[in-house]
DNA sequence: CCCGTGCCCTGGCGGC
DNA sequence: TGCCGCCAGGGCACGG
């Protein structure tokens, strides 16, 4: 479940890999991965060299010599870099094949995520502005007033990436627990000193998981034998029934909106 | 506008 | 050993 870190390492990754390949052929093994029409999508991209990698929140941008690829991953896309020699694998896809006998392979086991090709950057930009707000990094206090008017749970507004932009499910339990705030509590009921903790949090714990190549749960790789550091930092996602690393209190799993919520709750009262 | 629900999809796992 | 149902959750469509 790519989030900012690991969306931000794979960035890493690929724009060692591929920065300045040329795109000899493409193969489409799931159309509907692509967003619009896909044959005018092998059209685009055909012939084009990547000049590099760019990062929007959760959204990949390969920076065409003319043109973009946008890429959200969702739940489970990951990018291999293969010989081209090496045979097709389940989920595989998206195929990239380049001038120097190396593809790039779209894998995606539960078809979840999407591509889509912009002539160029603004229009890009244009497209998931309204979308994404900005990223704990360059967010104010002022970014979070919008929270004023919630009544939803803290915890789904963190996942809604209008507001702030990056986090995903397993981050966002690790900022509330950092912060000391409950992830039911209406987001209305935040004071001027929560939202300041959620921002600095956000930042250090994003930060710290980029340092570490993200968080490997369940199927994340950064890259095949990989696999993300973060894991080793979590206070409480995943620590169902553990003690509190903090004050010892068993940690409870629960649903907030649908999601998997773990938190403490001595340390994040109501 | 605001909010909750369900959908997209596959594979892993627990229970029996 | 096999089958069934549940769970994983990012973003979006839809309905109240």
């Amino acid at each position: 479940m790519p989030e900012l870190p690991e969306v931000e390492t794979i960035r890493r990754v690929l724009q060692k890999k591929v920065s300045n390949l040329t795109i000899k052929d493409v193969v489409l093994n799931l159309p509907k991965t692509i967003d619009g029409d896909s044959k005018q999508f092998i059209h685009n991209v055909k012939n084009k060299t990547i000049m590099q990698m760019n990062r929007v929140g959760k959204w990949l941008i390969f920076e065409l010599n003319e043109g973009i690829i946008l890429s959200h991953l969702r739940m489970e896309g990951r990018y291999y870099f293969k010989p081209t020699t090496d045979p097709t694998e389940k989920h595989e896809h998206v195929i990239f094949y380049f001038e120097n006998d190396m593809s790039l392979r779209y894998h995606d086991t539960r078809q979840f995520g999407k591509m889509k090709y912009f002539d160029n950057l603004e229009e890009c930009l244009n497209y998931l502005k309204p979308k994404v707000g900005p990223e704990p990094f360059n967010a104010t206090i002022d970014d979070l007033i919008k929270l004023n008017k919630k009544s939803i749970a803290i915890k789904t507004s963190l996942l809604d990436q209008t507001i702030i932009s990056g986090i995903g499910n397993i981050y966002a339990d690790e900022i509330l627990f950092r912060s000391k705030i409950n992830p039911m509590r209406p987001a209305n009921k935040l004071t001027k000193r929560d939202k300041q903790n959620i921002i600095n949090n956000s930042i250090e714990v994003l930060n710290k998981s980029i340092d570490l190549g993200g968080t490997t749960i369940h199927s994340y790789e950064s890259e095949k034998g990989i696999t993300g550091l973060f894991q080793q930092e979590l206070l409480v996602h995943t620590k169902k029934d553990l003690p509190c690393p903090n004050c010892g209190t068993t940690i409870i799993k629960t649903k907030v909106n649908g999601r998997g919520t773990y938190y403490c709750p001595n340390c994040q009262k109501k």
